[in-house]
DNA sequence: TAGATTGTTAATCGATTAACAATC
DNA sequence: TAGATTGTTAATCGATTAACAATC
């Protein structure tokens, strides 16, 4: 098993797969499973053994021909790929219904992010203990970032607080944003902003209900 | 304007946007804006003009010559495209924290679903009354979803009950199951299952921050 | 009218798949 | 060894972009 370390240019569309082979290996090594091929894997994903495999070429080779892969070590160079295993010090702003639901989700931390601080701007909730972590005033965020060396901000404030929140976050040095309000940020190309916009799904069940016969 | 009624194959990559094209618009509906090109709203969404127009005349033709959009006539036909007026009757399992969340999230009613039952299996939150509705046994779904003639389900109840709780919407007549928990859903082919996880993009996030310069 | 901008065609670019030599 | 399966190349397929005639 060789992980590649050289200069090579990931397509978007192999990236976007990756936290998918997350998933599905996860699930592999909860079963116990020792190997899996390409056909196999590929075909409880919904996709072409090919696929997969060119997918893998890009990072590495982590199969043995006649084989196929070990599903451990298959699943230790996912991890390894995604920078699962860097514990990044992160801040959740909003502790609203979505922000208490990302905080109580197993796979937060699973993944290894390491949740420092909780923040809102809502006097009836500041004090308040949310899984071990006691809700902070907002008006400290900035001051907080700097001491604590935070690398990710999570924003699951209202739309109307995003862009305020994230210029905060920036000025505290953060590296990462990821936002969850239904709204643009501006923020510099230094700054990795992810969006997750979780209405979004939605439309798009709508449209397959109303198009299923075109589909 | 004329929207596209006949037999044409929309790409997946197409259908992908459409829920982002939403978002941009209601926005500049909500801003009061009348009119808009082109150009200026693919600026806004980070696209480029070619690929908007490109997307819209799957649909149909939207704009005038000369002159770009009328706001608020695009924004009616994204909507009718992905068929926001429909008002799909809806029931949500899993009254956790992401299953609150998601009640108590606008954008859910605003896009026009119709949220008419709670069900959980934990009898310390059945009974309990959630932003007017009274969450409901789960024992009882079946039976509600054939009375009521529910048309979509959400699930958001842990991974191990997922595939059991899909396969009482599937009998209770559903056409359509919106999937948060991590775990891949078996369906028929005329059910249309949407999923949604959340930690997908948490992982891109990683990712990006780790190879960052090579991106 | 002149300027602007659409809708659409054709060219380019990128992503997926098929096929197979290499090899465990 | 024989069978199986990888990693990779080349061919196919699909998506994006550039360009422009049509026209408001």
């Amino acid at each position: 098993m060789t992980i590649r370390t050289g200069p090579v240019v990931v397509p978007a569309a192999v990236i976007k797969r990756l936290p998918m082979y997350y998933r599905y290996l996860q699930v592999l090594v909860e079963e116990g499973l020792e190997r899996v091929s390409s056909r196999e894997l590929s075909q409880l994903m919904g996709i072409t053994s090919s696929q997969l495999r060119q997918d893998l070429s890009y990072f590495g080779e982590f199969g043995q021909q006649g084989y196929g892969y070990k599903v451990s070590e298959l699943y230790q160079a996912i991890c390894e790929i995604l920078g699962i295993e860097k514990q990044y010090k992160t801040v959740l702003v909003g502790a609203g219904n979505l922000g208490r639901a990302l905080i109580n989700y197993q796979g937060f931390s699973r993944r290894g992010l390491n949740l420092k601080g909780i923040f809102d701007n809502n006097p009836s909730v500041i004090g308040e203990n949310i899984n071990g972590l006691t809700v902070c005033n907002v008006e400290g965020l900035k001051d907080y970032l700097l001491k604590e060396g935070i690398q990710i901000g999570v924003i699951t404030t209202p739309a109307s607080a995003a862009q305020s929140i994230a210029d905060i976050l920036i000025a505290g040095g953060v590296a990462g944003i990821w936002n969850f309000a239904p709204q643009h940020i501006n923020a510099p190309e230094n700054i990795i902003v992810e969006n997750t916009h979780i209405g979004d799904g939605l439309l798009s069940l709508f449209f397959k209900m109303k198009h299923q016969e075109r589909l």
